[in-house]
DNA sequence: TATTATTTATACGAATAACGTATAAATCGA
DNA sequence: TCGATTTATACGTTATTCGTATAAATAATA
């Protein structure tokens, strides 16, 4: 292994900062409050954070790193489309539903500086999505009279349906509304899977 | 029925912070956020709670008017007293569990003001065990030699155990800590009625 | 409709809590 | 013992929350 690994305080800081996290969402949890489940002083924690918004997006990075690897073995195999894109959708449940509603609220909503990051994120995961459907378009897996381009226009105005309060509170939850927006990129009105059950 | 109901957004508002509170605990919680919960405006709160520390001041007087009701029936009847104080232990140890412990540490810890409440009510709950007690000493279920003033003293003393973190520390939780204080001023270094199977 | 009582939305100063930093003491490893 | 790291503490600054005042909006009553 050529990657030198993580100082200890700083797992514990990340792992007590997780912990809270999902228990209480973002906003709730004090600096203070992870040093001291994560036995650590404030200063050890400024150490190795500038802030708490850097905390999150480090560990929203990690966890999106996790996926990346997942993923990647996704994108070199030979397995179908539709199989892939099936497999997306659950990796993207796992990680949202795992982390709870409330996290995901306080981070889109209630940090302004964080939507940005993101933004990023969402971009990076859209480009490799773009990616995956350029090489099922060229073995014809994908229609190829879609383009690329047009299908990354579509997902942000999808996703901008999120603003619309009322829309979403027809959902139980936030994650549910993400799968339906994700269903409906991948699949439009095509019966799902599950639906076939 | 004689007693008269308590108002819609009084109601919704005890609910909302009941469920606030279990959740995230006392501290975590602000008055702003059990009104949005309630579908209540902040001055509406103010009508009917000067503060936070009186609304859960109200919660737990709540709470303790229904075990007392409970309560209420071991004292006339002719159960013998052994099963009584089991049956107050389940009581106390239902109580506390079900709001959490972190619902309680706030509650003892951060605000000092209340800590003067649970005192009293700590009291009440003396008081009333201890005419259970006499009744049981007349009864001839306790040993008379027991004085039920010595009893409350020792309860005092004993619940100040609570503020030894390394001793409370050994137990899993505060609960768990408070039940075997409980166990020994009423059974002392008997078995319990569980340890029997 | 006119009138009265409630509830809400908004803004505000005051109090409190959290942030992030500086410093010196304490702890740890070599 | 030395040097580096971690901690405890205190501190000024910033952000949040509190609790209140006010006027508009809503609901109820006549």
């Amino acid at each position: 292994m050529k990657t030198k690994k993580e100082p200890k305080k700083k797992t514990a800081i990340v792992q007590a900062a997780n912990g809270l996290f999902k228990q209480f969402g973002f906003k709730k949890v004090t600096v203070e409050e992870i040093c001291e489940i994560a036995c650590v002083s404030k200063m050890t924690f400024y150490k190795y954070f500038p802030n708490k918004n850097e905390l999150i997006k480090y560990l929203w990075q990690k966890m999106i790193d996790d996926s990346w690897a997942k993923l990647g073995e996704l994108e070199n195999n030979e397995t179908p489309f539709q199989d892939k894109i099936h497999m997306i959708l659950k990796l993207k449940e796992e990680a949202t539903s795992a982390m709870g509603d409330q996290y995901i609220r306080d981070y889109l909503n209630i940090v302004p500086e964080l939507q940005d990051f993101y933004n990023q994120v969402l971009a990076d995961v859209m480009q490799r999505f773009i990616k995956i459907i350029k090489h099922a378009q060229e073995k014809g897996e994908v229609r190829k009279t879609i383009r690329p381009e047009f299908f990354f226009a579509v997902v942000n105005q999808l996703t901008a349906l999120a603003n619309n309060e009322q829309l979403v509170s027809i959902y139980n939850n936030y994650t549910e509304f993400a799968l339906e927006i994700n269903n409906f990129l991948y699949y439009g009105l095509m019966p799902l899977p599950e639906d076939n059950k």
